[in-house]
DNA sequence: CTACAAGTTAAAGTGAACTTGAAGTCAAGA
DNA sequence: TCTTGACTTCAAGTTCACTTTAACTTGTAG
């Protein structure tokens, strides 16, 4: 039995809206087999794919660095130990940086009120060297 | 001397674009007299607010909360201890919170490379459950 | 055969946090 | 006097990750 599954039923499964499963076909991030009708099919295998885009959504990456990272991986056969790692490496360091300076931006609110200088502006927790130096519209998003 | 501040001298000293220190002004997050010019002339105070704004961003909150949290402390004085540590004592949950989350993803992804398992999707580490049932349209932010 | 649910597309809308552009004002220096 | 530079306002544009809407087609139940 292989079955394939429709856009709702993927939806249910994976918490992702209908909606926002075509988009990622839009953009590339997912794909679909088409009933007769011109319903989408998925294999199950899609589920996967969802959730490692949910997962790296977490972690704080685009769907444009998400899209890359899933190009590198094989799109024939099951992602194997170390397709898995390559990848995963450098989510880790990511992930890593951000939780260092969630740390300090942390521990400087406690020194803060530990010293009672309450003057975030002279301790340079802010520190607007590392995050000014974005250009160009849109919103910007710290990591 | 009771120096006055233009609005370039500001943003080359905050960091901060000066379109956005006029943006933050609209949204009524920083204030600024006038010069008989009609030019904007800010007190060196206003560094401090801007520094606290800076810091709450890269915390990871928006705007609108940010302009609540100012709400609270006082508009005449020099924010006391009290008033600091109050503020910041949500802030800290709140760090603490995406740091925990951050370190689950961390581990999660190690474990799945450690044990060759490969299926963040049967890892559960995407966790639909606590991300899903945001609604609603604009791009949807972890935190 | 008729309802009705579930699917389709394409285009437009949404919220956040700004930036950019156009058109104008004002003071200081050559 | 002319130019330059720094400032002003207001409206419109930008990016991201989607959602919503409109108009339409398909599949299934009664």
């Amino acid at each position: 039995m292989d079955k394939v599954l429709t856009i709702s039923e993927i939806s249910r499964r994976s918490g992702v809206a209908a909606s926002a499963l075509r988009f990622y076909e839009e953009r590339g991030l997912i794909t679909s087999e088409r009933a007769g009708s011109g319903h989408r099919r998925y294999p199950r295998s899609v589920l996967r794919r969802i959730a490692f885009i949910v997962f790296a959504q977490r972690i704080g990456l685009s769907l444009t660095e998400i899209g890359e990272e899933l190009a590198k991986l094989p799109a024939d056969r099951t992602p194997k130990r170390e397709d898995w790692s390559r990848l995963s490496g450098i989510w880790l360091k990511r992930v890593n940086a951000r939780i260092a300076e969630l740390e300090r931006l942390r521990d400087g609110l406690t020194a803060c009120i530990g010293c009672g200088c309450l003057s975030i502006d002279r301790c340079e927790l802010s520190n607007p060297q590392d995050h000014a130096g974005r250009n160009g519209p849109g919103p910007r998003y710290w990591m």
